[in-house]
DNA sequence: ACTGCGCGCTAACACTGCTTGCATAGTAAA
DNA sequence: TTTACTATGCAAGCAGTGTTAGCGCGCAGT
């Protein structure tokens, strides 16, 4: 079980080759992503890489899969910075996916952006441990939490489990169960977060807006005062 | 001030490269368009394309364009079908554009999803002409007569004037003097709107939920009703 | 009829991902 | 220590890409 010297080395080229592929990402956006041209940053040529990855294409997922841990990990040490306010916590994580996507917009693009068939389509396999679900797990702990310490007001559970409950079959299999209500608040509160961020990101919000944190900011006080968090 | 023949030829040509280039687009990702395949589907060479546009970014911005107003007139169109009530107009139109998405998600992507550098900034300008305001404006239009007949309830007026109103000069700039509480849920909404039909055409919502159209229903639901719609 | 511009072609350059075959250096067993 | 093996790197080459340069043909206007 010790760790051979090659397995050392292996590892550490392994890590070399992504902080030069996210380098490149992040200087020159996806298109200068190029076997070759991080080959040419560490002294190596192109081919040797395939000992490393398959294709250029699984060393971009390979990467992307780094990139979700760091944001999760970001994402999870604002919540935990705020105290033990549950609300706190929520506004604080909000405002550190934020951070994280307006200062790596980049990064942003290839985890939440258009899935490129060609750079691997990032969504295919959908099981309990999806991208998508490890990072979406502290979001949904926080809301169970404030929701077991006092609920907020929602729509009718009949009529969320009429319309939404047939359908979150994925939800509780990779999150447990949980009230209904949880799971439609951290929806609806999840893709009003996506919007106005990738919006934000992807510039989709300068025709109207100089300065999007303003409405970031509002939104998500408005959110957390529907949550039963005192206004400012 | 006649159309010559040329001119008549030149048009066709620009069209038929814009159609080969979707063709491509949507058969085969942004990845699959290639000045060498557009020239071959159509018979011709692919230097011969640079006598109709400067570079494939261009071409590409083009037809972005062209998208843009295809699916400003699709959703313009499903507002104008269903009848006089502005609420009822507004969830036509978010249903509309919900639709066109998930039918072309690819153009979706080209749209809306990450601006690829190589690609073209799609939003480097930002006039009062940007698509963005193109596209946002029979929305805005709908809120405003809707607001006009009958306001619905929204943050005091006071708070979003100190926190939103100075950053919204782009918005008046392009369409002209509006309530402050039509920008805000303008804004609020075209941003849920965004981000659940985004979310959904991206696969991000899959590890979570089987059938977002329900997630959708419920969403624009409640907004609605936020507006002041009869509940179902 | 002649001039010039619009348009398409071939050839070429500098890239790209990826495969193949060969050499070398480090590891482990006899 | 010698032998066998495996991991790793390389050069060469294939098929594809965007883009430029230069040539030639034919339609359009004078």
């Amino acid at each position: 079980m010790t760790i051979t010297r090659r397995e050392r080395l292996r590892t550490a080229t392994v890590s070399e080759i992504k902080e030069g592929a996210r380098r490149l990402l992040v200087s020159g956006g996806p298109q200068a992503v190029s076997l070759r041209a991080i080959a040419r940053d560490m002294g190596m040529t192109a081919p040797a890489i395939y000992r490393y990855f398959p294709s250029l294409e699984a060393l971009i997922k390979a990467l992307a899969d780094d990139l979700i841990d760091e944001l999760a990990a970001t994402v999870t040490a604002a919540g935990e910075a705020a105290g033990d306010d549950p609300t706190a916590q929520l506004g604080a994580m909000a405002r550190g996916f934020r951070r994280w996507s307006i200062e790596h917009p980049v990064e942003f693009g290839l985890i939440f952006g258009t899935p490129n068939p060609a750079f691997g389509d990032l969504q295919a396999e959908c099981g309990p441990e999806d991208p998508g679900a490890r990072f979406g797990r502290p979001y949904l702990a926080t809301f169970l939490r404030l929701w077991e310490r006092s609920p907020w007001p929602t729509p009718p559970r009949e009529l969320m489990e009429a319309h939404l409950g047939p359908h979150l079959e994925p939800l509780w299999l990779s999150q447990g169960e949980l009230p209904i209500e949880v799971a439609y608040t951290f929806l609806s509160g999840w893709s009003r977060l996506y919007g106005l961020v990738a919006m934000e990101v992807f510039n989709q919000l300068r025709w109207a807006v100089t300065e999007p944190e303003a409405l970031f900011e509002v939104e998500l006080a408005m959110f957390l005062i529907q949550l039963g968090a005192a206004p400012d």
